[in-house]
DNA sequence: GACGGGATCGCCGGGATAATTA
DNA sequence: TCTAATTATCCCGGCGATCCCG
């Protein structure tokens, strides 16, 4: 841990940018400026470093897609576990989940359309979409992304639907159900 | 001037960003954000201790750290018995105890506006804000301080948002309740 | 009156589970 | 008909702000 010193303006700038109560410094500017969650620990329980290295390889490699965009990582790296814990309930985590593939795979991203019920979509470029599928979805926008996501299901579903995306983004089957349960 | 603590990776980050020999870290970091130069004064010169290698010890800790830079005790030493005996209702007690409460962490102090309800802000900087944030929600400015409250409340939600506030300022549990029963 | 406090009641979101369809 | 898959209704817990009381 440093220690740097700030000016009060950008103080306040990054503590009101703070997501959920207790959150550090770090964690905060780690947002801010975009960058990956520490790569060392802050995962705490579960999460095999392993997993680390394989997804990177994985994810570049992935289908027609001309970049993954990211060298350093999975998803992995950047999912605050903290801020998981944090949420009210899988809604919260569901959005996050999804939010941290997107900034990963922005790319694919849109691959994941193709995931849908049987006769509603789950994932969608727009809220009228989703909208008009179904009767009372519940849509809700991906945070920090142009897609919505279907979230009137019960968690099993939520379940799926996320290892349906982790598939889709070409995970493999270790990492995709590290995936399913984060949530 | 205000010191925050980060991890190692993150302060390679920014120090590896320097534009100019002996560049602040509130430069560094308003460039990483996108933030505009401060807008008041304090440009002025270059001769600011710049990131600041283990100011240690003074230093606020930034995220749950229990209690702070007061070497004698915790709020409980600030807080006057008699005088929250004599008020009138709970709003007069709930704000000597903000009151108290910001005396001793004036410095983390903002994060406590990160308590919030579904739709309403609890905490903000402004009259205005609250009011904006829902309908007739009472705002009362927390005495000798900059922050505003909601009052519109049950006395129940009023000690939920005391333990809430006391477990952003990093109380433990024992003493988050005791702060929740001041009220 | 009128003012501030806060209990109460209505509304909303989450998601388990009942209903529906293949 | 029976089962499996999927939908979306509906109950419950939580929050807001109206409105009653002191």
């Amino acid at each position: 841990m440093k220690n740097i010193e700030i000016d009060e303006e950008l103080y306040q700038h990054i503590a009101s940018n703070t997501q959920y109560i207790g959150e550090s410094a770090s964690s905060i500017l780690r947002r801010l400026i975009k960058l990956p969650t520490e790569s060392t620990a802050d995962l705490v329980v579960s999460a095999e470093p392993k997993i680390v290295e394989e997804t990177a390889k994985e994810v570049v490699e992935t289908q027609n897609s001309p970049v993954a965009l990211d060298t350093n990582g999975s998803v992995f790296n950047y999912i605050n576990k903290e801020e998981l814990a944090m949420q009210r309930g899988a809604v919260g985590r569901f959005l996050l989940i999804l939010a941290a593939l997107y900034r990963v795979h922005n790319q694919q991203f849109s691959t994941v359309c193709q995931i849908r019920g049987r006769d509603r979509l789950y994932f969608a470029a727009s809220e009228a979409e989703l909208a008009a599928s179904g009767s009372s979805t519940k849509p809700r926008q991906i945070p920090d992304s142009p897609f919505w996501v279907i979230t009137n299901s019960n968690t099993t579903r939520k379940k799926m639907m996320l290892t349906e995306v982790g598939r889709a983004l070409g995970y493999n089957e270790q990492d995709v159900e590290d995936i399913r349960d984060l949530l």
